[in-house]
DNA sequence: CGCATCCTTGAGGGCCATCAAAATGCGTGG
DNA sequence: CCACGCATTTTGATGGCCCTCAAGGATGCG
């Protein structure tokens, strides 16, 4: 099924796990998704919509727009932040506050957001109901807990200019996935000062660092557009590859898998 | 039920989940992982277990020693290391790839150690009959990700004394919970250069941070050993917080939301 | 006792943080 | 349409953390 198609069918999830373990999901499972929110409801920029510590009954789904998930700093909260995720379309953000209940961090709106809300009684009842469609959900957390470990990587070994074009490179092939991508570059909410979060840098030298990936011809980055002519120049200058990612490439063997 | 008995009844996996949501099992639940595993055996120092981007069919639990999931550089394989998650006994140490089926890291042992191997099939089994043993499994998986979220902050934000500070508390905290610590330390295979690795430094830097934290009072590290008399200025100094390991504390909460 | 591994120390240089200030873009209201 | 306020972006200067290369010292094992 087409993204088209799929987002005529289910308007609100349809970009749930697209472009990976989508395939392997039947329609009444598709369905089962689509039942899943509560509530809807849209929000400006830099809404907190969780705040950590506390503890949730019910997980957000984001329908459009961008999210951070994140932590302010002890010493100077709402100041300096780490950043330890960004979210697109189609990511079910704090699904593992299902299983754990306390969040452990904040999660936060880049830019504006539309979000459904899902209350986890509804998801105790479909896991009851649809073992194959809970492993599914399952596989969903540890694909973000595949980006953790990838970020962990880029912070231990990359410098900033090439932390951040391994963000780009990432942001991209997510957003290709839920066909919210260009043909040469992607639009986000982000600021410098995000990408500086995100790199584990600050404002001032993520500066100096996008001045150098320009300079370099890696990408451009003006008011929240990344423009990169050469994605492969863009992927090998960051040492990116998108196998984390678990996408189409590796969807034969998981779809074996899956079929219970 | 304390440690000693609960390794009495279940020598292989007693220490799993102990000190966090094992409280949940029923004892029929302690005792279908136990028989999980199909095979038991010991490695040396540095042997690598599994290895990036094979598929497999069984995931592996530790049950004594240490191991160090990770990635080779690109462009030096076997020399520069990127860590990405230290283990201690009783973890499902790659417990993800039973959902993921390939694994995006390897799994290497930090000196010698003994391992439980457990096939996917059996725990499909599992699953299909054992439903609230399935929502543990995952949650577990999920507190490793807890615990990459917190590696994130922790090399976004503190320097890196201060980051072998927090690699110490954690270790620490964790080694308490499976009864593995002593009062004022704790013994670990590590060396110098591991601890580099995981702090995403060179062993030559991280050599200057332990010096440091000697000469702070913070802690002392000699071939392995970590001495802290002062248990509360070590995780002051490190910014650590227990609360993200789930431990003991979120109990209550926990067990409350998992009697289903 | 010899060897391998690990630890330790020095010197030089590069990446990055910090402080400070100015320029640019953008929405609001006059 | 212009003035204004505000967030964001840009640039400079200084200093500190950390990398790299190099060499020597300690420890443990056969």
């Amino acid at each position: 099924m087409t993204l088209e198609e799929e987002l005529e069918r289910f308007p609100l999830t349809g970009r749930f796990l697209f472009g990976r373990l989508r395939e392997t999901l039947s329609l009444e499972e598709r369905a089962a998704i689509e039942a899943l929110p509560e509530e809807i409801a849209t929000f400006e920029n830099s809404v907190r919509v969780v705040e950590a510590g506390t503890v949730s009954d019910r997980s957000t789904l984001l329908i459009e727009g961008f999210m951070m998930r994140g932590l302010d700093h002890m010493d100077r909260p709402g100041e300096q932040r780490s950043a330890l995720s960004l979210h697109v379309p189609g990511d079910f953000v704090d699904l593992h506050c299902f299983a754990l209940k306390r969040l452990d961090h904040n999660v936060d709106t880049v830019g504006p957001a539309r979000l459904a809300f899902v209350p986890h009684t509804k998801l105790q009842d479909v896991l009851a109901t649809m073992p194959h469609l809970g492993r599914l959900l399952w596989s969903s957390t540890l694909l973000d807990a595949a980006m953790h470990r990838q970020w962990i990587m880029k912070l231990e070994q990359l410098t900033t200019p090439r932390r951040i074009a391994h963000i780009f490179a990432e942001i991209w092939r997510r957003l290709d996935m839920v066909g919210l991508a260009g043909p040469d570059g992607f639009d986000t909410p982000l600021t410098q000062a995000d990408l500086a979060d995100m790199s584990g840098s600050t404002a001032v030298h993520a500066n100096r660092a996008l001045r150098e990936l320009r300079e370099k011809g890696v990408a451009e980055f003006r008011r929240g557009r990344v423009i990169a002519s050469d994605r492969a120049a863009l992927e090998d200058y960051a040492d990116f590859s998108a196998d984390y990612l678990y996408g189409e490439g590796q969807l034969a063997i998981e779809a074996k898998h899956y079929a219970i």
